[in-house]
DNA sequence: GCAAATATAATAGTATTACTATCGTTTTTG
DNA sequence: CAAAAACGATAGTAATACTATTATATTTGC
């Protein structure tokens, strides 16, 4: 076994592949160039057939690792949120102030990602690209309630979950933490989108992080309060 | 011309049909038979050749109507942006006060459809859960700009514009009304899917409509400070 | 260092999808 | 009632999303 000593380790859910991409050198290849590959062609328009051809494989190699296609997005956005909460745990450790601690977490969940080299394989930028075009083809379709059982959505759940402990933390009276959580991230993300496609249904303002700072504003005046 | 004189008339953008399906009676059964079965097999699995079968016609006599699947799903939305305009100016009418129209507003957009049996030949249920699981496949697409450029999302834009002015005579400083109206939109969607398929998303609650309140108490908090 | 096991490449093949094209028959309408 | 439009029937195509088979590398365990 080639078992790379990289900095960090991020764990995939099993059932996600066939064989562990990131335990060959094929299996990298498939992940460096399948990332920029969905991001230029769009998920839809993407196939392994094409992706065979630029890693200079075939097919079936792929399909090795694989069961199709849309398990590989499931494995790409389940490696996305276990290493957007390994950021987040980096990010807000030895934070004492749980209201700084969930500061930090929302400027990371919505700001833009930046690549930061660590993992050589996995460009983290064009990745964070596919999950704000494509993420919702992830669940939304009729596979959801078998792929969930399998454990397809563990990541992302445990992520939210976490981070909904931080609002209870702040506000144990608060009734919604979950709603609000994953709306921020589902809806940072459309943000994103629509402020490049759609801008009508958002508002970019020049120097400064609009999304981040809409989602801040709202999220301290919405738990701070009891009712 | 056998226009029927309907209660009602949602316009739908011309550049989403090849033929106005409201103007034939095969026209009327692809909508009033499409909806169900998108419903049933999710849009990815839905084929012209399957609803062919079941309105007892032929693919290449619904490709009269629709350019293709796609510009269908395009259609059903636009479709259901325009009624739910209606349906708001109706909701809202005569009534002075703006936080209170906001407030009907957002139950209208949150809570769950029920038919009202007002077009025969569109089921509006149903075309809500399509619009819930699938209508981010209108946009999530590498065709969004042009599509944009010709119409595709003006009836969604315009829903959002008309109640963004509502938000803005609560309060004129307020700087983000556009993206709390779609993060409003698009996440109460998320949340009725995640309530039925990925209940750890959400937090469902017995007795009330958790996401009416939910977004209807973000939305009071979030607008009526001044900074 | 070599045989056995495993991984990959090469090739072929299949059912389905998402259309397009043609043409004859109905239906509509001016 | 003739001309136009709409519809149905049929056929055909390139691409997709796989599966299967076999040959050739490559790795590994002894």
């Amino acid at each position: 076994m080639n078992q790379i000593l990289s900095n960090i380790n991020i764990k995939v859910n099993e059932n996600l592949y066939l064989k562990n991409p990131e335990s060959s050198v094929l299996g990298k290849k498939i992940l460096k160039e399948g990332i920029p590959l969905i991001d230029e062609l769009g998920f839809d328009d993407f196939t392994f057939k094409k992706l065979a051809k630029v890693i200079k494989s075939t097919e079936a190699s792929i399909y090795r690792y694989f069961e199709n296609k849309h398990k590989f997005l499931l494995y790409l956005t389940s490696w996305y949120w276990a290493w957007m909460e390994y950021k987040l745990l980096f990010a807000t450790t030895n934070i004492e102030c749980p209201k700084d601690r969930l500061n930090r977490t929302i400027k990371l969940l919505t700001e833009e990602v930046i690549e930061d080299g660590n993992i050589p394989h996995i460009n983290e930028r064009l990745l964070s690209h596919i999950l704000i075009a494509e993420s919702s083809k992830a669940y939304s379709t009729k596979m959801v309630d078998d792929e969930n059982n399998i454990g397809a959505f563990a990541s992302y759940k445990q992520l939210v979950q976490r981070i909904s402990d931080i609002v209870i933390e702040i506000n144990p009276n608060y009734k919604y933490p979950h709603m609000l959580i994953s709306t921020i991230i589902e809806g940072s993300h459309h943000q994103r989108f629509f402020s490049e496609h759609l801008p009508k249904l958002t508002d970019v303002l020049e120097g400064e992080d609009a999304i981040t700072s809409f989602y801040t504003e709202l999220t301290i005046q919405t738990i701070s309060n009891n009712y």
